[in-house]
DNA sequence: CTGAAAGCGCTAACAT
DNA sequence: ATGTTAGCGCTTTCAG
């Protein structure tokens, strides 16, 4: 870059200003600024605010990668999440980011859109920049993914769902349970023809979570030797309404005397209120709908929604506590592994009208 | 870590491995590891396959913090969205990941809930990381953040409006005329009492995207002598369903005769048809409605929304575009600002009779 | 309270 | 095709 600037500012032409500019602005040493922008508070005040003022003037931000590679502390945590359009995972993110905001951890949030190859190559990244620990919202990854996660050197924790065989720590739920809830609410209900709208795995994509309510959902009809054959298979992750909507066609296809549907989302679950409103199929009164995430678009449909809740919001703070415990810990002493559930809970609504 | 493990494998005891560790057990030297890791195609095949399998063995994963520092490049791009729980700031990300791919630039999220400080804050610890370019949604921001922007050194986009000052480069589309486009369409729709349901700015939570979408409204009501007293503010950002229930409420009391309302997002505007239904109000022959962005959930719901849409995903992939050629300018010369208008449009659905 | 020396893990630039 | 040297910007450690 050709500039006119005097010779004086040779020192910072172009480039931006590092800790050797503030020092010398400032007629200190370094260590004395790197203590300053620490916020150390064990340097003198005037010479503390004639650092500050340097570095103002020049406009320093310091470099974290450089920082990092002495202090051997990244100061972030990574995050994946399977897509960015889940409300619920937002929450997640939310409850993350507060409470790891105290002390000073910097949330890094990456997405795989359901697949496992996509995970893989995103964990990648991220540990390439070293992490101080890792939350993954899934609990099923590709067999490389493994490997690296167990060869970081890192925490990790798996989130929203109950592993059999963990990698490490877990803040989650039963999403099996939550369909064995959804089935028990339907059959208790007195509901003869019972179906169900799930997504369908397809060449790398699966949402595992959404698979284990429906395993669980089925598992329960058939203790009650119910018939499981009305459950459909309909697009891949991420589940929105038309999935909903193309899947209850099929079943009233299938099963005219529907009764009750359990949607694998509530956004499938709006899907299938709206294509009931579109071919005069009265919810609840023809068909009683259940869905899971207690997302607002079910609260404020009509009739509001049927659903699962669990509390996405706590269960990242919960999972903010547990990496806080964890890091804390003398890391010549691995922590012992955490195992939390936060729960899954129906909430009735008026989608479901039981019959008895 | 007290570890049993024989003295020979002291070097990599209770550390992650690194470019030494790797050369070492391969014989060969660090430079030559580096060539391995980085694809670099100079290697003899043997020698390769060498080195292949010490990384493969030691499960090394380079230290991208080391590498950038060393190199000046981080390889990464830093996204700041106003909020995760967006679908079109999703399909924006998905479009500018897909677009980088190729060019092998890692995508680092950041989010702001609609807050100047926070993104400030975030605008803080991503800068520190050294991102090769910066991508805002948003197109205000606080002093701080602005000479922070400038301070940087590197390329800065700001998306999804058109700002009349732009930090650099923008790829957008006008807010303002969006909303004049949703307030000429009822006006020829021959409607008499129009409203809107706009969200609140409140300490420092700002959607000024959303803002402008209504001053282009009020606009052209005043161009038209249409009164403008009927824009209530409902809520503050992220704008939701249940602001566009309570807004069509505030409406309704204020002008029993309202006969068509625009809401600054979909999300609100499906809020608006919901509390109709609920109140026997009927959609579109008593009120019509007319969102903004296009969002699934309009397409679903009974009557389908009308609504001003914008092609986010193309905004996303423009966006990476835009950033492939100023970051391949050469270093030393700036690349000129680049300013990109991706439109808006509207799409007529069932939600808006006219009345003529 | 402040500073000097050494080095974090890697790559650019220059040998060979 | 491979290696050597130097140094990226910062912090640790130790000395004063």
């Amino acid at each position: 870059m050709t500039t006119r600037a005097p010779a004086r500012s040779r020192s910072r032409a172009g480039r931006r200003p590092t800790i050797g500019d503030v020092s010398r602005l400032a007629g200190v040493s370094r260590m004395t600024v790197s203590r300053v922008v620490r916020d150390l508070n064990v340097v003198n005040t005037r010479t503390r605010d004639r650092v500050r003022k340097a570095i103002a003037e020049l406009g320093y931000v310091p470099d974290l990668a450089a920082g990092s590679l002495s202090s051997r502390r990244s100061g972030f945590i990574a995050l994946v999440l399977p897509t960015l359009t889940n409300a619920n995972f937002s929450a997640v993110a939310h409850g993350l980011t507060d409470g790891l905001r105290a002390a000073d951890y910097h949330l890094l949030i990456a997405y795989t859109d359901y697949s496992l190859a996509e995970e893989e190559h995103q964990l990648r990244n991220l540990l390439a920049r070293r992490p101080e620990a890792i939350v993954l919202t899934s609990t099923m990854h590709s067999k490389a993914a493994t490997r690296l996660l167990r060869a970081a050197h890192v925490p990790v924790v798996e989130i929203a769902d109950l592993p059999p065989r963990p990698i490490e720590h877990v803040v989650g739920f039963s999403n099996h349970e939550a369909g064995r809830l959804a089935a028990r609410h339907l059959i208790d209900g007195g509901f003869q023809h019972i179906g169900a709208v799930a997504s369908s795995s397809d060449d790398g994509i699966v949402d595992h979570r959404g698979e284990e309510r429906m395993r669980g959902f089925e598992e329960e009809l058939r203790r009650h030797e119910r018939p499981t054959h009305l459950v459909v298979r309909q697009g891949t992750a991420p589940v929105s309404y038309d999935h909903g909507a193309a899947g209850v066609r099929t079943l009233l296809e299938r099963e005219p005397k529907l009764d009750a549907v359990f949607a694998v989302s509530d956004l499938s679950a709006v899907g299938v209120v709206m294509e009931c409103q579109r071919h005069g199929i009265r919810v609840p009164e023809d068909l009683s709908v259940i869905g899971f995430g207690d997302f607002e678009i079910g609260r404020e449909i009509n009739p509001p929604l049927t659903t699962l809740h669990v509390d996405f919001r706590a269960l990242g703070h919960r999972t903010a506590q547990t990496l806080l415990e964890v890091l804390s810990h003398d890391a010549t002493a691995k922590a012992p592994p955490r195992i939390i559930d936060v729960g899954v809970s129906l909430v009735a609504r008026g989608s479901v009208r039981p019959r008895r």
